[in-house]
DNA sequence: CTGAAAGCGCTTACAG
DNA sequence: CTGAAAGCGCTTACAG
């Protein structure tokens, strides 16, 4: 280990060398303005000169804010964690925050003290959720009573007096089977997700009414009750394709679960997708990396994560300068079906 | 948005209520001893009744130590970045420390200022270093000169005076080699990974001298220069297998090139592993979900974040009781042959 | 065992 | 346009 280090340089350090008051160099540091520019740059080159750097601490207690945003976050998958957070990271970086990361239980009997403790030990400047966490009630509440600006990323209730980010999952499912029936499956599988997720809720309900607008009704021995993982994407394929009278086809609720419908298929030999057309959800690497690569739907989630994050710094601009009056920001990205070989038209 | 919210209780609210001195108060929040019951059970009744949390930035400020915990990482997948941090973040919860991420551009020009900044404003209490920024010596010197403590997780070098976390993955991919080569493999092609991780070398290095070890040599014309991707995976596949004189195996430097390598297979209808095997390395989620499902070394990610940040809290214990003269703490954990069904002997 | 004072490095509110 | 004073909510160093 290092030994002890010299002490950094502060404010008071840089106002002696440029010869004026720490005000001035506050003032200078955030950009305010009422500065002369030969006092600008004395003090910008006295900065550079002792390699100044403003102590975050400092910054935040004196100003009563942070520079700090969570992420909080469930068991989504480290693609979707990671997308997430590289998308909020190209934000926060030139806005000069910083992420900082929870993974909360959502399920958890505390979930609600815990945020409590998190928002009001931090003062975190803003806060961003994501599935399953997008939807708990009490954490809603904290996050509201602290005053703590946030943004839901693909939350469960689109009709909402709270900002968020998302696209049409409920249409993207209707898309994927449509897709399935304009390639003449009639009978065709589904494999749900958590109950907990909003998703699985509305992928199922598009699934259903793309079914109905072409005279088609789910048939309720055909409807798998999954996780979102790839075994329980495979036990839950099994079972479909045992059934003398199986599916055609299966939609499964995520790329994880249709990797497990695929290995299913793959095990009794059933052809893919001469006899069996399976597609996924999300267009994870996962989608590309199965045999043959799935049909899936993609969810632009970089892109989302970038979009949350703009609207949260634009919510803390706003409660900075004491704005509360505006209206609830909120965004819909558009989705992309790509085809790929794991579909293709139905047996006979 | 929510309205302006009610003040926030501070440290005085609580002596106040409890009729003691601040510092009192102070000393019950941080265990110290030369409390005596009565008043410290005063004084915690006075901190639940009012709802009292410290504020993090005024501890970081007055003891000049923050509780933020740094993740330094680049670009090494979604799974393995998100196990790391899952793993770090199972640890900092119960110590009180909070978790900061950087995704760093290593090969920026800028690196150095860039962290030095970061480190600096932040003041972290500690950071965590995964490849390939863990080999970054532009990082570990500010982080050395700044005398932040910090540990490196699978770094290149060994033998150095840094604190380190690993697996043998010079040894993992020996007992890959021997396993292929116990099937009766001779000719096995090799896939290697992006030449700015160490693990590279380290598992190319293991491969040569396992061949070695039973008279064998690397042909030359069988070792393919990847990136860790899956589209290099199967670019680099194909021209192994498209020759005439093709290998009967495939080391892949991690499962996702494994997972290319399998697709070429697929696609140039060569039956896996009747004809060739193909191991990965990892044993990431992607190696169970592709058909067959591969043979790979199990690296215990979640496990190695846990002890990393082990280690990193007791170096920040070190630092802040002055003891600099420990010796420094390494550790090295098992990794796992895990057999699937993507090896199997070497045809005729 | 307990507390009063000073200080951490900034920003806010005000004065000139 | 610039600055002196007070304060953010804690901890450190010291006194009793």
């Amino acid at each position: 280990m290092a030994p002890p280090h010299p002490r950094k340089p502060t404010i008071s350090d840089v106002a002696a060398l440029a010869e004026v008051s720490i005000k001035t160099v506050s003032r200078v540091m955030n950009k305010e303005p009422n500065v002369r520019d030969v006092v600008k740059s004395k003090v910008q080159r006295a900065m550079t000169e002792l390699g100044y750097q403003p102590s975050l601490s400092a910054r935040s207690l004196a100003g009563e804010r942070s520079f700090l945003i969570g992420h909080f976050y469930g068991d989504t998958g480290g693609q979707y964690t990671h997308d997430i957070q590289l998308g909020m990271l190209n934000r926060c970086r030139d806005a000069g925050y910083h992420l900082m990361i929870e993974e909360v239980v959502y399920d958890a009997p505390d979930v609600g003290e815990r945020a409590a403790a998190l928002v009001n030990q931090v003062r975190m400047a803003g806060v961003v959720l994501t599935p399953p966490v997008t939807d708990n009630p009490l954490i809603l509440d904290v996050l509201q009573r602290a005053g703590v600006p946030y943004v839901r990323v693909a939350p469960d209730q689109n009709i909402d007096t709270s900002p968020i980010i998302r696209i049409d999952e409920w249409q993207a499912t209707r898309d994927l089977t449509d897709h399935l029936i304009r390639l003449g499956h009639r009978r065709i599988g589904f494999l749900k997700g958590k109950q907990a997720h909003a998703a699985t809720r509305l992928r199922y309900g598009g699934f259903c009414e793309a079914l109905a607008e072409h005279g088609l009704a789910p048939a309720p021995e055909l409807v798998e009750y999954g996780e979102f993982s790839y075994a329980t994407g495979l036990t839950c394929a099994r079972r479909l394709l045992i059934r003398p009278d199986r599916p055609t086809a299966i939609l499964a609720s995520n790329d994880e679960m249709a990797a497990g419908a695929l290995a299913a298929a793959h095990e009794l030999g059933i052809p893919v997708p001469q006899q069996l057309s399976i597609v996924g959800f999300d267009d994870t690497p996962i989608a590309s990396m199965v045999w043959p690569p799935l049909t899936t739907v993609r969810q632009p989630v970089i892109a989302m994560a970038e979009a949350a994050a703009d609207i949260l710094l634009e919510l803390i601009r706003r409660k900075d300068s004491g704005q509360w009056d505006h209206p609830v920001p909120h965004r819909q990205l558009d989705h992309v079906l790509v085809e790929r070989a794991s579909t293709g038209p139905a047996p006979f």
